[in-house]
DNA sequence: AATGAATGAGCATTCATTCAT
DNA sequence: TATGAATGAATGCTCATTCAT
């Protein structure tokens, strides 16, 4: 115990005690769900004194919050690279990377999948959390605006959220072939349709017009 | 006391307790959660006694799984009969009377909505639960594959999960129009997509394939 | 821990086991103070597993509240007694007798004036005491009203309870020459005062009036 | 930051820092009793850093100690004050006024009686704190010698100590009749008692005697 | 078969105290 | 000298589960 003293010694970093106690959350939620997060399960998973997961956090709430805002703010970084190198998509393309995306998800960033299903379920016992339920959800459709009108942006954000719960959720995740058909179906225009007045404009999120994207809420 | 015991069993048919009991279960999910589901709690809403909340059920995970069969059972009773109403409508007629269906839950069947996000989160942590989100996704993709082709209806239920979820997490509840709006954009045939071959057919659920709707699994 | 088994299932005896746990808090409260008083202190008094503690009463409060109304009835109880071994006795016997009986507190039961001090005290913060608190001290004035008149009575027992607070709480507990020396002044008849109308009839303790003495409360 | 140094240092002298922590553990006591007082509650309640509290004192006894030191010396202020405007005294006069006082202090200075309450119950486990016990009573005995005999002193305050109790911990506070009966039933002289010799002389507080009012005991 | 008393591991949280800065 | 970040033991309490009755 004597020379971990070097280790332990490492005090005063403030900030960086926060973040590794949220990051340490965070990867409860996603392995074991809100469920299983302790104070004692982040302390040993941050590698923290258990003290260190209460004195930095009002409560388990305040954890809880803040590791999801995390995995929100992570995922608009996510979703702005995402745009970012994509600049133009045809329907179709855009079809068969998304498919590909969730996909990936299925393997690769199941953590993800998983922890925005806890913040939805938790958002509806925690009304606190709802502001970032809004976020989770605003974000796909700004980023799916880019590349096809709101409404359609919309219908294909709520296919995927229910397409990604499926695949946490169900005996098997959907294959890629259901999923590329899905959201072809969605995304692919429709000449029976009007492009226009999809939607009157003040039916959106009104709840969260006036938050910027990574602002904090507390 | 000894004489007594005559008034004192037979009171209930061991059936009608554990359907008590699980009906219990079923409310206190929708109302505090899984997480607030406790024998006790179980216990008081059924007004039985504590031992017969762990005397029928193994633990508290085959309580759980009842309670959410059950949910699934209501739902398939529901959707049987709200088909069996509808024996013909086009996807004009679809697209007003599913989104009446989930506004009207917004409000009044808000259990409902809340109990199947439960159940979603919890299948991922418990496989045994998973059967079940396969049901409850797949009766409703077969509900609606009596009026649209296989595919359209799997992006409706996607969709209409989505919108469910948002429903209970979001800030504010989707509004009629954008609900509306989303679901007549889905269900509306899009001329420019084949009508056939939308899915290969063994793409579609084989987890479930040879379970019928109600059978029990444990 | 395997030979233990005889007396660890000697289970199914309820009331025991309340009073067990009982009497445990009340000798933690006399030893320790209601400060010291915790749930695992009390299960290790009484011998009882931590869940004992916490299964038989609602919460502290509870559990505090019960030690002390048994302090208080066993008050009540040797009050009863040595009044009814008594039935007569001049001021002066009074006097001396009295004292003499607090002299004894002083060494032999110093743990009833330490609970008795420790109630009083909690009764300021907690108002569900505040009734015991009457009771300690109706006790005592309907015990001296055998021998004198009522406001002596009452001057004496707050008298009394001065120096049984002094008695624990000083340095040095008052000498039986200073006990005797107050209660002999106090309960010598005063030629100078008249007997009668010492007190209006309605000033005396209205909050307990209708509280018969062992009556519980809850 | 290093130039604000010379602003954040010598705000106040460390005696006036002492003095403002001490305060507000005084108040905190009244207000929450010795149970609620913490090191943080007291730094708040004081303005002052943390750390404050805990550098000044050596522990949280030490913090007591001197809080209660505090209210001692001020309850003695208070009484010089009262004797030196009431220089001479009839029995009565003396009843009615220090049942006034007595009353008073159930409604406006209700923290002094609740103060001194949690004194003497801390002093039964803490014997560092029972000299400024001693002088709680010997400063109310010291007080009441100038109008009345020693023993006469004695015995009106043990029944003034009782009184205040009872104010503070019984589901009501006696009335000002009972309060006033009962100071005047030990107050007035009594014609069949004689009036000197009333004590021996070395009964009273030795513990203290070689103790001079304020000073320090640590 | 049915009950609920009993258990103890585990929980969130508080807090006096330490000590690097 | 003075601060407040940090610690971890201890607290009140919950609860799934066991099992004597």
């Amino acid at each position: 115990m004597a020379d971990q003293r070097g280790a332990k010694r490492r005090r005063y970093a403030p900030e960086q005690r926060v973040e590794e106690v949220t990051a340490a959350a965070e990867r409860i939620i996603a392995a074991r769900g809100i469920e299983g997060l302790t104070h004692r399960a982040v302390a040993e998973e941050a590698g923290v004194p258990l003290g260190a997961t209460t004195y930095h956090f009002a409560g388990k709430g305040d954890l809880i919050q803040a590791a999801l805002r995390r995995s929100v703010e992570r995922y608009a970084a996510y979703l702005d690279d995402w745009v970012a190198q994509r600049p133009h998509l045809t329907p179709e393309q855009l079809t068969v990377l998304l498919a590909d995306s969730l996909m990936g998800g299925y393997a690769a960033s199941r953590g993800q999948q998983v922890t925005e299903a806890e913040l939805y379920v938790a958002a509806m016992r925690r009304p606190e959390l709802r502001p970032l339920a809004d976020q989770y959800i605003e974000l796909g459709v700004d980023a799916l605006c880019r590349y096809v009108d709101p409404l359609t942006a919309r219908a294909a954000v709520m296919a995927a959220n229910g397409l990604s719960l499926r695949a946490v959720a169900a005996s098997e995740p959907p294959s890629r072939a259901e999923v590329e058909g899905i959201l072809r179906r969605i995304l692919t225009p429709n000449p029976a349709l009007p492009d226009t007045l999809h939607l009157p404009p003040d039916a959106t999120e009104p709840a969260t017009r006036n938050q910027s994207r990574h602002q904090r809420q507390n």
